[in-house]
DNA sequence: TCTGCAATATCGCGATCACAAATCTTGACC
DNA sequence: GGTCAAGATTTGTGATCGCGATATTGCAGA
């Protein structure tokens, strides 16, 4: 952050270079930045980024352990290819999770909290209608993490972090079927219901809420992707 | 595996050492081999296994992405120090994750399956019986994880296995309390509890043992356990 | 005996090298 | 033109080295 000392001078960061090297693969994986079965290296990586290839395998050996990378038998290391079955796993455990925090932050939330989580909504609303996928996506994280803030168990928000690590690359396939209109999306989407059962500190009707939002939302993408091993 | 071949050869295993690493690392911590709050070094650890510290540093990564050690301000590790928060935390993870998959195995389990649950149903019993601590947890993980195998959601199983590898090491404090006389843990024990409902095909009846038998380990080691920050 | 401080040892981190296995390229041969 | 094997290149893996920072130890003075 570049805090200013008393001589003016800015703090040199000592965030290892592995570090960085992670977080900059979580971000491109979760934006969607490489392609389902891309192969990565480790000295190609590093090249592009201008380090020796110890820090990229740093970050390999912890996004593999968090299966947001998957081990080749040589080795090396692939973008997840998510299969139509392991999407519905993902989706299974997503809704058990998702709901639980959901159901468990309504019963926390105060006003203060509401009011950021409504900012979020909206801007949801409006970058579907705006029509920009990627930005969609990105307020719907922001959204969705708003609530489960406050669901008062931290290793629960882990644990729906690690799983949104592994759809996160392929929720870019909700796009698909919208590319006209993105703002139609909101058929299937109901956080304006979750606000609103919040709202009403209504517990169960938030659970269910997110867990139609997830479970439509995962439906639509079953319809329209492409998944290996289907035929195209 | 070391497979014979045709010419009476043991073929070389090929896994990395890292992978050997980290396997031996999570055996050492499930087992409570180390003291929570133990740091652990690369160097020394490499020492101490005869390798390099490249292999460490590797294994480190894996297992602190996990949460499975804790990374410190300066970059080393050390075995997680659980707070009862924290306990408390990952105890009410465990029973919606573990409940969730036990109602799941309950409705696809057959005959074939069930033979192999009753035996580790009464492997179980015979353990709390004979009073071997570490031949309990063994046979408790080996018990409550046949089931879980069978709840068709592979990402579940991971998860569970997640968390288990961050409270694994703590349920040694079970054993405070029953230094006398191990069997009367049954008394808080519901495995015989579950594996009737599995037999009787009901499902909400086994996640609701499951639960009990998680949430009253739990409070027991709640009540007996010193955790840090408490007055002891 | 306790406290401050300097010398020393240890450690995380990243670069580089060596080696073997895997992968790709090439080109000769059928 | 297609096949396959030899050679070249890439890649994972692990060891070693150096740097800077941190932690530990040892000692002197109060």
């Amino acid at each position: 952050m570049a805090d200013r000392t008393q001589f003016g001078l800015s703090a040199i960061d000592s965030v290892p270079l592995h570090e960085k090297v992670y977080l900059e693969l979580v971000r491109a994986l979760m934006s969607g930045q490489f392609t389902p079965g891309q192969k990565l290296t480790s000295r190609k990586l590093a090249k592009e980024l201008g380090t020796s290839d110890m820090p990229v395998r740093s970050a390999f050996m912890r996004l593999q352990a968090l299966r947001a990378l998957s081990p080749m038998p040589n080795g090396s290391v692939e973008v997840p290819v998510i299969s139509a079955d392991r999407f519905s796993q993902l989706t299974a455990v997503r809704t058990i999770l998702e709901g639980s925090a959901t159901e468990l932050a309504t019963k926390r939330i105060n006003g203060n909290n509401l009011r950021a989580i409504r900012r979020h909504s909206s801007e949801l609303t409006l970058a579907a209608r705006e029509g920009d996928i990627d930005d969609y996506l990105r307020k719907n994280y922001a959204f969705k993490f708003s609530i489960y803030r406050h669901c008062g168990n931290e290793q629960m928000i882990f644990l729906i972090e690690t799983v949104w690590m592994q759809v996160g690359p392929f929720l870019r396939n909700l796009a698909m079927g919208f590319e006209d209109d993105l703002s139609s999306i909101l058929d299937i989407d109901y956080h304006e219901e979750v606000v609103a059962a919040i709202e009403a500190q209504d517990a169960a009707r938030a659970r269910a809420a997110i867990v139609r939002d997830i479970d439509e939302g995962a439906a639509h993408i079953l319809r329209q992707a492409r998944f290996p091993g289907a035929r195209g």
